[in-house]
DNA sequence: TAAACATTTTTGGCCAACCTAATGCGGTGA
DNA sequence: TCACCGCATTAGGTTGGCCAAAAATGTTTA
């Protein structure tokens, strides 16, 4: 049974929902994902048909272990991709996010968990280095907001 | 006016064929993106009217300039993040391409950039731990095809 | 040069995902 | 307890992207 990036998306931010509310609403999941409320009750439909979640009109959203083991993964990406870019890269957080956001539904789980590891190992051995490029970095980006002077 | 993912897609398929093969048909991009004639068809009309290609029934396809302009700018993260996947975190070509191939219709252009810059300040800092890491994981990689023994 | 073949295009249809407007439900305060 | 209000849902419609089958065009070869 095939799962779309959107599902996943829809899945992943149900997750977020019940980890930081405890409750799932649609107008909450409307906002996350910057649609309209018809089109959350589209998607529910659509995801409790593939058993992900538990869904009865006018009562409360749950997800399924399936759709729960799901949403683990792609948001264990999204943290692991988030990191990477902000602590390795120096990418700026809200950039960072934004990348993170959509890579997770496409990236290998090779290139992920190989992410993982090169920056455990370059902490490891050469975080002066690794300090270096991201001081450099950051000074870049002041020189900008203040150039000439 | 608004380009879509998928529209930058056939655009890079073009750009990738003219540069290959210095004609641009019908049947190589369909083969390129995986998807039948008609579709391509669809595309191409409407990348007409966007002015990004010129395009008439039977005839020559070419990029127009700021379709080319399009075209370069997403092949050219294409090439990077490639790059990147393979040379700094030995990601398996394949792998790489895959991931590259959706990645690079949505990451910031300074995710891109740096990934360059980051790249090449640890070549020049601390190749040496590079090529350690790197040594480390295609052993890994080695040992699953030859597990016991 | 005309038949046969290959390629492209049109036609007509499907599905996912979204929207607005209208309607239905359920809890709260008068 | 009921009228109201916010939220959820349905109805009906749009758009983008895809397809198979059929028609049109272009190309090659006998």
């Amino acid at each position: 049974m095939e799962i779309s990036k959107r599902e996943e998306e829809y899945l992943e931010a149900m997750y977020i929902l019940h980890k930081n509310k405890g409750i799932i609403r649609v107008k909450d999941i409307a906002k996350m994902m910057n649609v309209k409320p018809p089109s959350v009750v589209d998607a529910l439909k659509k995801l409790a048909e593939k058993g992900l979640i538990e869904y009865e009109k006018y009562d409360r959203i749950l997800l399924t272990e399936s759709g729960k083991e799901i949403a683990e993964k792609t948001y264990s990406k999204h943290v692991l991709l988030t990191q990477f870019f902000i602590d390795i890269l120096g990418i700026p957080p809200e950039i960072a996010e934004q990348d993170a956001c959509q890579f997770e539904h496409y990236v290998h789980e090779i290139t992920v968990q190989r992410m993982k590891e090169f920056a455990a190992f370059i902490q490891e051995n050469c975080s002066y280095v690794l300090k270096q490029f991201l001081k450099e970095k950051l000074e870049e980006k002041g020189d900008q907001k203040t150039p000439a002077r």
